[in-house]
DNA sequence: ATGAAAGCGCTAACAA
DNA sequence: TTGTTAGCGCTTTCAT
């Protein structure tokens, strides 16, 4: 488990190999990088004194002449929000079972961030991936004409993305919520600057309309657990009987602040949220969401920028993946208490 | 909010800036990242000048000759657990705060591709941050020899670090326990290699002996939440009134199968956590456990850790920084229901 | 199949 | 104060 053999402590190098085994340092680099264009008996010997060596290659400099780091940079606009740990897991197995290491980044929900760390980082990953994005659609597409990129929940023209479907959940939450009697429902709205925020609410306004009820919307609120305080007042203000709200966090802080209040879900009020995150399943009660693969879209976003970085692929390979949501009814929706004052 | 003057789509260099400003690139450098060793009008000139182009340094070629790469390694045994949002969240926001950037790596719970991953990014990162590392001893201070590393819950002779004095609460968590009258405890143990574990059970033996109540050991468990199960199980038929358990994760998977058995808690049994995960406020019912300051513990290895980077520091500054934690009385704890059969 | 040599973008002596 | 000159460790022509 030790690495053996390093001089002086000072990590091997090609040079050092080269030296050992007798041969140019460029016949070292093909043995080790560019197999098969090298005799087998040099190869292999260049291999052992390698191994002895405990060599690994320096990846600095190997980008500098390469170009490639290795590594690829994974943007989020808050590490504390529960949906990105998500993400994070998602693209850090992926990209570790394909060699890539991640670097994360945190854009606190600014686009000024967001421009300025991939540029300022630009030199030290081959491509990046954009979760929740808060950057113009116009910004975005130049952006991704520069550098490689893969943007999550987020579907702007000429940008590969992988977006979940959680609208077309909405439209089954509302279905839901109406099957159970309620025939006013309000949308507890996240950041207007989040284009997953606005998708949702575009599918609540059109899923109301189908059904013939009305959809009010609440907000816009701070996406944190924190907020559902100020929502779940405004939500027994608005005197509807059903929400929805723009994720499970915001819903969850709305289930504490309710029961603090004493009002009863679901029996006085119904509550749907969108992510299924962790602690959905155990909050009081347990909340019925829209249960979407989080982890999953970080793999395939790290397969579809995997794939665009590798130039023997197809050139204009998939450029929208969309993964499909589903309603998971626990207990924080029940009838309804027929329409209030 | 765009670079500008971006020749040919190519990142501008150092030797663009220095043409362009008619200085050498050497002076270019030092007007960039050494400013006072130059003329304040030509520093002034080449800056303007940078700016012009959206130069922003290589870092990789900055690595290659400084050996420093303005990144630090976070690793974690598993990105799947909350007691690492919290260390991720601290470690980015500090280092984001000083100007570094951070590789995130899971290890997996394994120590062999602990010491593998850190041996070959080595050249990516000045300096690693381990929090629950599996490697030995010997391996670990082997290693803080080789590398700038700060140890997150782990004090190992020669390795500096951060831990957080989870076994200071038990002490708490036992007292707290007693005076509600339990007298048969069990802890329930986490991964038998982990540093965190065997301290805290040590600190279990001693508080329970002091209080000259019963204490069982349980398990070992995996340490997440579908493990609580299996531990739920054992602590019914150790017949115990109270249980602490490693951490929040293997407690709230406990409290979600003794409800689906019908068993109450406090009533029937007792239970206490370990960090005070997300979550553990808002489960069902919300969790007594013992609050570790966890982003701060990260925040706080990033600050040790960057100040041994520094050269201009003490050489040998303090080496080992121990965060206190306190008891959060929630509802999973009550009057002990007497001794059980 | 292998070696020699140039150079990626930057920093750091050393001169001037 | 500024310029000249070497590299850092690696990949990659171009010869051989």
């Amino acid at each position: 488990m030790e690495s053996e053999g390093e001089r002086a402590g000072r990590p091997a190098t090609l040079a050092d190999i080269a030296m050992r085994a007798g041969v140019a340092t460029s016949t070292a680099s093909r043995a080790l990088s560019n197999p098969g264009r090298v005799n087998a008996a040099t190869r292999e010997r260049i291999e052992r004194v390698a191994a002895e060596l405990g060599y690994s290659p320096n990846s600095q400099a190997r980008a500098l002449t390469s170009g490639r780091t290795g590594a690829i940079a994974v943007l989020v606009s808050d590490v504390t929000n529960p949906f990105y740990f998500g993400i994070i897991r998602g693209t850090q197995r992926q990209l570790k079972a394909s060699g890539y290491s991640q670097l994360l980044i945190d854009t606190e929900e600014s686009d000024q961030n967001e421009d300025a760390l991939l540029h300022r980082l630009r030199s030290s990953f081959d491509g990046a991936i954009l979760s929740a994005s808060r950057l113009s659609d116009r910004a975005l597409a130049e952006l991704a004409a520069e550098l490689p990129l893969v943007a999550i929940n987020r579907q702007t023209r000429g940008v590969p993305s992988v977006v979940i479907d959680t609208p077309g959940g909405i439209v089954q939450a509302v279905g839901h919520l109406v099957s159970l009697g309620h025939h006013e429902i309000a949308y507890v709205s996240g950041p207007e600057t989040s284009w997953s925020n606005e998708s949702r609410w575009r599918a609540f306004v059109k899923a109301t309309a189908a059904h013939g009820v009305t959809g009010k919307r609440l907000g816009p609120f701070s996406p944190r657990q924190r907020a559902g305080a100020a929502a779940a007042d405004a939500a027994l203000n608005a005197g509807v009987t059903a929400v929805i709200a723009f994720n499970d966090l915001l819903a969850i802080g709305m289930l504490q602040h309710l029961a603090s209040r004493g009002v009863r879900v679901p029996h006085d009020l119904s509550i749907v949220g969108c992510d299924d995150i962790f602690g959905a399943d155990f909050c009081n009660p347990p909340l019925t969401t829209l249960t979407a693969p989080i982890e999953q879209a970080g793999r395939l976003a790290v397969t579809l920028l995997l794939a665009r970085l590798d130039p023997r692929s197809a050139p204009s390979a998939r450029q929208a993946a969309v993964l499909p949501t589903y309603l998971t009814v626990r207990s924080s929706t029940g009838r309804s208490p027929g329409p209030r004052a």
